[in-house]
DNA sequence: ATCTGCTATGTTACCGCTAACAGCCATTTG
DNA sequence: CAAATGGCTGTTAGCGGTAACATAGCAGAT
């Protein structure tokens, strides 16, 4: 009962080509590809030989709109370059593996009205849920998100209101614990390098945390220097280099990634500059990058693999104890002292 | 004429909803939310302030459906980590833009039946193209994409046989390119240091082409070094630590990417090593990072921006003169020599 | 032999939207 | 003034699947 393929008319093919293949209704057919239901091993077999044979692939998209159902997670960064997203995707694309789910990933480029129609983009498909980087954002996204009546997670950061569920860390306080360890470590002269990028709220949060811990100690900042564009890491050097020489007296440098950290502590050991005697530096991320360093720069690591893959548990239904929504997990950062810290 | 909203009962939004809002038909909503066909300034206006006002998001998978047109594009790449995806990302990006279409993006870490397993998942959405890295793919793969009836482009290499279009460079060629210019500049015993991927063709396609230059001068690899996971600067570190130990005379160094090389540099000027005198030293990819290194690692730079944009145009039916499909754009990759091979 | 309960398969009615076409009205045209 | 034109809006029939229910066998219980 096998009717023969004809290859040449090139339609794309629907069930009910593997249905009059494999002499079944297509509901049947349906059954077998989704292993859903009782199906007679006879029959399971003959369809799956006849899928295969004529190279069906399914419409999801008219499966989906019969079941009401997409296996889709939309996920929405602001940029792949940083390093730090890639380590986010590992986590959700780890958990996510065996639920069926997949992810599709946005880019907002930090601008808030390309979030704005990222997200529109994203929910018109209707996916399954949200994850998106940040609690900043316009009023209209944040309306578009609390209608959308799926799981959203906001990630990386817990300073503010999630519109549902948020797993991150607190960069004010991360700004915070740094700055205590450096006056602790007995700096004073205390330079912040940074992106100038209105849109980062993060980095903002932390350059706030960390005037204001210095300013407990009575201290303010002594200098600060912000870039924007270009290789971080040359940035670093010479946003090393320009700080250096308007104030020469500064001992201590903060940056607020560790790639533009990296460039300056590359500068320092070129001038013979000694680090950290003469000079302390401090980067923020904990990149991979930094092992292989003449010397280990002091950071903090965001925890980017559990922050993916905690989201992705909350979209995917796996948290314990049938948590539902509305889940704020803050992670603690841990702070790693390296090489470029005095000891106390 | 404008019925009020009822925000309690909170039921996904469709067409009608807005239809009932503001008193016109469904096909006249979805005509002005489209923009397509004739529309009356008045309600326009009407039917966009109800939408606004209910926070309606069209439904794409029933759109996509019901008009057999699907605006978005498969993307298929081994790995986020890699600095070179990305760019190629940004590429993409940058063209799609403006044409409507969106970028989806698979990642197969390498791995054969992850590819076969997220093509199958792209085209059961019917994107309107698939863009993927690479020549090499299983049996079943092919199958699936020569049926697939869209454009399908395959990036980055050149050095085979594409499905369709497929636009990248010769890494045979760029690997016998670089090895001539090492060879010209007098290096004689020369290693190769590299990752230890079986499925990373392009990798294994330059050391070929390195190999098959160097044959012709008579020359053979003096060492070897492979490794696998980890922090790419680091690893480079102690590859190019474990290659100079156990070949004291090697007087070159090739590297399968910038990221080990760079890791190499850096270990070498540690040493007070001379280079480019007593070792060169060359990588591949052409990275940002090399910019901000003490010394500029000679490199080839693989054209990710290009190969992306291209790619993208093909897809989005943007090439000149009615070009169709099976088109194969060869790129030449530039050699910047940096500081790191003696100049003749 | 009839009834029950199960397994394996088929039938029907959508899912939410759009292509294609049909209709209506006000102008313009011959 | 009837017919043609063109701008605007509505109607109908799917797109390719799946949920929910219906049905046909068939074995075992009564």
């Amino acid at each position: 009962m096998v009717k023969p393929v004809t290859p040449d008319i090139r339609r794309t093919l629907t069930l009910r080509d593997v249905s009059e293949a494999s002499g079944v209704s297509e509901m049947t057919v349906s059954r077998v590809l989704r292993n859903r239901g009782d199906v007679s091993e006879t029959t399971r077999e003959r369809v799956l030989e006849a899928a295969r044979r004529l190279g069906y692939v399914p419409n999801k998209i008219a499966g989906a709109l019969a079941s009401q159902r997409v296996n889709l997670v939309g996920v929405i960064i602001p940029s792949l370059s940083n390093m730090v997203f890639p380590e986010v995707m590992t986590g959700i694309s780890d958990v996510l593996e065996d639920t069926g789910l997949q992810p599709v990933v946005g880019v907002t480029n930090y601008l808030p009205e390309r979030e704005e129609s990222v997200i529109y983009e994203m929910l018109s498909w209707r996916p399954s849920g949200l994850i998106l980087a940040g609690l900043e954002h316009s009023a209209a996204s944040q309306a578009m998100l609390a209608q959308a009546g799926v799981p959203i997670v906001e990630i990386m950061d817990i300073d503010g209101t999630p519109v549902d569920s948020a797993v991150g860390i607190s960069h004010r306080r991360a700004g915070r614990q740094m700055a205590e360890t450096i006056v602790a470590a007995g700096y004073r002269r205390i330079a912040f390098l940074g992106t100038q990028m209105p849109n980062d709220h993060r980095a903002k949060k932390r350059l706030a945390g960390f005037e204001e811990a210095l300013g407990r100690e009575g201290l303010l900042l002594a200098d600060r220097e912000f870039y924007s564009g270009g290789s971080a890491l040359l940035k670093g050097r010479e946003m090393t280099e320009a700080v250096l020489k308007r104030s020469p007296d500064v001992d201590f440098l903060y940056y607020s990634n560790d790639m533009i950290g990296a460039g300056g502590l590359l500068y320092c050991l070129d001038q013979g500059i000694d680090v950290p005697g003469r000079v302390g530096l401090a980067g923020f991320n904990g990149v991979e990058l930094l092992d292989g360093l003449p010397r280990r720069l002091a950071t903090m690591d965001a925890c980017r693999l559990d922050i993916g893959r905690l989201a992705a548990e909350i979209i995917a239904g796996k948290r314990p104890d049938g948590i539902v929504g509305g889940e704020i997990i803050e992670l603690s950062p841990t702070l790693q002292p390296g090489d470029t810290i005095r000891k106390v």
